[in-house]
DNA sequence: CCCATATCTTGACAGCGTTCATATCGCTCT
DNA sequence: AGAGCGATATGAACGCTGTCAAGATATGGG
């Protein structure tokens, strides 16, 4: 692959980057494949040796969504050490990075979910951070610090929450700020009385 | 206004009507200025008296779509007696027509939500759904029912939960069917125990 | 060294949102 | 009743979009 060749050596990987920017900048509906393919300094229709469709592009930008998304709970779930507090803590800090990423990047996080995902190759709950989360809720419970009974289903009631809250706050039904009470009341509902005071 | 008239009377409203049906069944991003109006018989420049944009008339859309949410909401809201058991089974069904909605009407409820909401007129908390669940909350923690210290920003908690999960089964991550499931983890964490023994 | 193949360009097409000049309707004022 | 005027609809046009077919070009294996 020479410098500044006729091929362009890696032009899938250029093309989803660009796209990813021109998805955080102006959001999903406002990229167009001309645009993107112009960016990379390339013929609009050389988009199609490497996607399907301006669909199948957009689809790879979800993902790189997810990825992202994926990431930044993982680095939330690493803090923290091995006391009742941080275990807490560790919910907390997965479910904020969760919030926070929507905060940061709300094009982005928009259009990681939604329709795009639904030709997307891995299940959902294939997710490592579906994992981490299920991870941190036993953990939670092995402690004691869960109310009784309440572990069966509560990943899902948890993601829910948090994504519900995202979205809301994301389509300015809610100020971010009401993200802190919101984890609050998230904690109230789940933990122990104990398990609150140690918090 | 006459019969088969050169002027159409009410197309504004005819435009909206024809664009929830294609929003409806084709999904938001299918639907086209020049469908629409077509489909109403009147040629596409004609949409320009009425709304500004090809976002305005898509805005009116997604206005119908929060007003047939509400309608579905107060409805389940005005079911059941007086008692205990009916105040949970209220809060239960609100819920239910929430997730309710958007199964029935994926296409319509996506739209509902989301950049069309951004120029919306009316506040977030202006709806009247939101107040029949803050209602229903208070009647909730009035008799007793609901933990301790819980009922503060509850209805963003439950609101996000109910949301979050419609989002969630929407883009196909988990069934619907786990919705159930949700509303009981839900009402677990949020309930007495005396309370749930009676529901 | 040469050719098969993958890659990129050019040029074209239909469809989109939007605008502008023009035509028509229906109401009001005299 | 008739004239005129504002509201309303039309038709043609523009620039932009995604997508495709045909041709040009570079790369890597024989």
């Amino acid at each position: 692959m020479s410098r500044t060749s006729y091929h362009h050596g890696a032009l899938a990987e250029a093309l989803v980057d660009v796209a990813v920017g021109q998805v955080r900048a102006q959001g999903s509906e406002r990229v167009t494949l001309r645009g993107v393919a112009q960016a990379v300094g390339v013929s609009p229709s050389a988009a199609y040796n490497h996607f399907a469709d301006k669909d199948a592009l957009l689809t790879a930008v979800a993902l790189r969504g997810q990825t992202e998304l994926d990431r930044r709970i993982a680095t939330a779930a690493a803090t923290g050490g091995d006391d009742d507090a941080a275990a807490i803590a560790r919910l907390r800090a997965i479910a904020t990075a969760y919030i926070g990423f929507a905060h940061d990047d709300p094009n982005l996080f928009r259009h990681a979910f939604g329709p795009h995902l639904k030709h997307g190759s891995s299940g959902p709950h294939a997710s490592e951070a579906y994992a981490t989360l299920n991870a941190t809720l036993d953990d939670l419970d092995a402690r004691g610090l869960l109310r009784p009974g309440l572990r069966p289903g509560l990943e899902l009631v948890v993601w829910s929450t948090v994504h519900g809250f995202a979205g809301i706050a994301l389509d300015g039904l809610c100020d971010w700020e009401a993200g802190d009470a919101l984890l609050d009341g998230m904690q109230r509902s789940m933990l122990t009385d104990a398990a609150l005071a140690v918090a």
